[in-house]
DNA sequence: GGGTGCCCTTAACGCTGTTAAGGTGTCAAG
DNA sequence: CTTGACACCTTAACAGCGTTAAGGGCACCC
């Protein structure tokens, strides 16, 4: 008769699975019995640590958002320029790695205060640099937004870097596109080789930021 | 005993109804059994016309975009900002027309070729202006994956433009910022005024496609 | 030893998208 | 005038979903 009792589980034990089990199985089919499953305990379990489903996805938005800032530190050394990039980059590479990564994401709210240390160390870097608040909300939040568009659509078409989702078939494309030989051509530019194409986007955003906020 | 029979139904009055009800339910309270009701009609009878749900989501955001391109009407007199500009500007506000219309919009794929007449059309105005190809792209996609992305975000606090979502209490912000002075002041600058916060990081983007692309 | 609170289970509810099978009408061919 | 084909829809059912109610077992404290 053995009294060996599972160790309990906490929030960050939860999301951590959960996060684990995204990656296999994507958003649809990442349910409550499947996560408690993972952690050999029934779907009911979860409800005492979490009020709904919507609150366990928001604490795997925060983690991995806490991943994010382990993995790609910024300093305070930074031009805005660099913090810019840097902290876009990283949020691309973050909702990346995982499954539907940008839907879970830009779907959740935060808990916790984590991201509002990091968002006081940009806005401080930024208007330290000479960008009004204003500017420096504006200069930030429209990368990000461009971030979170571009690695939603991205993923629509490719789930995770070394799979593509089907029904996306070049030659079907090519057909449909056979009266419109600049958008047929157009295709190489926006299906493929998503990493250039969005720094040359990201690219664009940092030269609006210059030309607007840095000519006095 | 009367023989009359409803006028059955077709792809389109279905997505028309869909997106009616849309706006009273939410894309969370759009089941197929709601929107055969409306219908008078019996859930099962959708699979008649559309193989699963995507499909009729699918057919829904190519009517959302029916809808954007004969109310936002463009001509081939633009000059390349006023394109980017207009067709942006008239995405925001096709999306801002439904409840969850983002998500809808953006998790879907077009059926026909109606949005490849279109793309054919700015393609061509862009490369007139002397746009490579792979420049017109990226400029064009850019600011369509802003705008996706600021109209996801918006309407995650404002679902529809005359209400807001819950649990977003001004004071409760405030007093989780009380250590962030910064982000606390920027609350006005991220969740508020979101037509001017719009036109701001669309006008970086053209901003930057000026600077990185017309000098040369 | 009894009570209190934590952490979890069992059972069930109403809902979802989807499939299978069948029925009823219209229309054309024999 | 009948037969068969086809378009369009219904009824019934299935497995799975998020969620709630009720209760059980263990650990700890008075």
């Amino acid at each position: 008769m053995s009294t060996e009792r599972r160790t309990p589980l906490d929030r960050k034990r939860v999301a951590d699975t959960a996060l684990r089990l995204l990656n296999e199985v994507g958003l649809d089919g990442l349910s409550l019995r499947a996560i408690a499953k993972e952690l050999d305990v029934k779907a009911p379990a979860l409800y005492w640590h979490f009020k709904d489903k919507q609150a366990l996805l928001d604490e795997m938005a925060t983690e991995m958002y806490r991943r994010m800032v382990a993995d790609s530190p910024v300093t305070p050394e930074d031009t805005w320029k660099e913090r810019l990039l840097k902290s876009n980059r990283g949020l691309r590479d973050a909702l990346l790695g995982y499954r539907d990564g940008a839907k879970v994401f830009s779907g959740s709210r935060f808990t916790g205060t984590l991201h509002a240390v990091e968002m006081e160390r940009t806005l401080r870097l930024f208007t330290k640099a000479g960008f009004t608040l204003a500017q420096a909300v504006r200069a930030t939040s429209t990368s990000y937004l461009y971030t979170i568009g571009f690695v939603s659509e991205e993923q629509g078409v490719q789930p995770l870097p070394d799979e593509r989702r089907a029904g996306y078939d070049v030659d079907e494309r090519a057909r449909l596109m056979a009266d419109f030989p600049l958008s047929a051509a157009a295709g190489a530019e926006i299906f493929e080789d998503y990493g250039r194409h969005f720094e040359e986007g990201l690219d664009l955003i940092v030269a609006g930021v210059e030309a607007r906020f840095r000519t006095g």
